[in-house]
RNA sequence: GUGAGCGUAGCUCAGUUGGUUAGAGCAUCUGGUUGUGGCCCAGAAGGCCGUGGGUUCAAAUCCCAUCGCUCACCCCA
């Protein structure tokens, strides 16, 4: 038997559901703050995100779904979306058509890591860029559309970090205090963390190892490196999400893993998703679209994980969706009818009815159970001596009233079933 | 890439001092008198016990290998 690839995940009816209810979230609130969604290709030249996303990087150096075509092109399946929105801006040179560009996107991405809980290597994301403004309200801005959405579909368990990592020069003057410190500790550290001496120092700050926090907590600290404009903008970050009343904390180990990153980085987390904790991620990133050989542009913006909120929602009891039913189950009495049983339905559909029947030959009793099954509100009986009159009966499920009317009088019939 | 755990019916799981024909609940299907649901009752169908090898008179059960899944580390959404 062919099975789903490792790390990809068939999403059946029954969870459409869920998916739909988020993505409809999402959708609503990226209108109310006017971002317009952008599509891009599902893969690009491989270049694209070794440069973007930084050469170092997990995502590009261990973790890409990259091949050759058969025209001989490096290319990969998308691991992440800012890269991809940068370059399409770039292309289109929307930063020419409107100063400021707010869009949104909701896309599958692909990262060849090993599964566990919140991680796939298809999985998908919804995330904004909104390039074009240095404004601290957009930093402010993005952060709240991530939560709001995040609390308008149900999620309470949620929480908010923040930090800075300023300026190139600021956080370069930062990676060297704090290589300093830790070479003096170097062999008190765990391996992973001694590993990350070379590979990336920022990123022994959030080691996960117990021992590691403790030799940690006199770390210097990126804000003590922030220069004057730096700080003036994390403040007025900070200001803004306290008066659009969103909790949160700073925390100055938050590095975050791309490059490209200046200034704010956060992160929404839940407790409720297993070991994968962020639903969300973002920041701004002022660099990257210069990086990319395009015309010097701040911009800010975030990710978010459907599977992992959708885990959140399911462990929080986030959502109940409503019970499906359907408006008029068909049942004929008589085999003999499938053809106007058929008609019957096109007329009630035609009526903008939800209408479902009998596609094998069963009883009266087992259409009656379907009929039950499928939540049905109204059911509708033909055949019999009334269907040699022109009639038919119509039952309705809840009260188990029943009706016999005349097959030419729709009018009321529909007056009934509305 | 590293480590740990688990593979028995569509789903959730029972089932070892190795011993008849491998079980339950849910789901499915069919009935419970003429043409009527839910609840209830009766019955049916559904399994190479992940796969391959070994030990044994005898293996779902013990051993080895292999594949798959899950969780965790690294890292990220």
């Amino acid at each position: 038997m062919i099975k789903a690839i490792k790390g990809t995940n068939d999403i059946l009816p029954e969870e459409i559901v869920e998916w739909n209810y988020l993505i409809n979230v999402v959708q609503k609130k990226m209108q109310l703050f006017n971002y317009k969604e952008i599509r891009t290709p599902i893969f690009e030249h491989t270049a694209l995100f070794s440069r973007g996303i930084g050469e170092s990087t997990d995502i590009v150096s261990k973790e890409m779904y990259s091949f050759t075509d058969r025209s001989e092109n490096n290319v990969t399946l998308k691991p992440e979306m800012t890269a991809s929105v940068v370059r399409a801006f770039i292309e289109h040179s929307l930063g020419k058509q409107s100063g400021l560009n707010k869009l949104f996107y909701i896309s599958p991405m692909f990262r060849q890591e090993r599964p566990q809980a919140g991680r796939l290597r298809q999985f998908h994301q919804f995330g904004i860029e909104a390039i074009g403004s240095h404004n601290p309200m957009l930093d402010a801005e993005v952060i709240q559309v991530a939560f709001e959405i995040l609390r308008n579909v149900g999620l309470e368990d949620l929480t908010v970090t923040i930090n800075s990592l300023g300026i190139p020069e600021e956080r370069a003057k930062f990676s060297a205090a704090l290589k300093n410190f830790i070479e003096d500790r170097k062999s008190k550290l765990s391996e992973d963390s001694q590993r990350r001496l070379d590979t990336n120092v920022l990123r022994i700050l959030d080691s996960k190892d117990r021992n590691d926090q403790n030799l940690l907590k006199e770390a210097p600290s990126i804000l003590d490196f922030l220069g004057n404009e730096s700080l003036e903008h994390f403040e007025n970050v900070k200001a803004l999400l306290k008066s659009a009343e969103i909790p949160f904390t700073v925390e100055p180990k938050l590095v975050r893993g791309l490059d490209y990153y200046t200034h704010t980085t956060f992160e929404i987390t839940s407790t409720k998703v297993g070991s994968q904790s962020a639903l969300c991620g973002g920041g701004r990133y002022n660099l990257l679209v210069e990086q990319l050989e395009g015309p010097s542009t701040p911009a800010v913006g975030f990710a978010a994980g459907i599977e992992r909120i959708l885990l959140a929602c399911k462990s929080e009891q986030a959502f109940t969706p409503a019970k499906e039913e359907i408006d008029i189950y068909l049942i004929r009495l008589d085999n003999q009818l499938e053809k106007k049983t058929f008609e019957m339905a096109s007329l009630f559909r035609g009526n903008n009815l939800k209408v479902e029947l009998d596609y094998s030959t069963r009883s009266v009793k087992a259409q009656m159970r379907e009929a039950n099954k499928y939540n049905a509100r109204f059911v509708v009986f033909i055949g019999g001596e009334e269907f040699g009159n022109g009639q038919i009966q119509i039952k309705n499920m809840q009260t188990g009233d029943q009706t016999l009317l005349s097959i030419k009088d729709l009018e009321k019939i529909l007056q009934i079933v509305k």
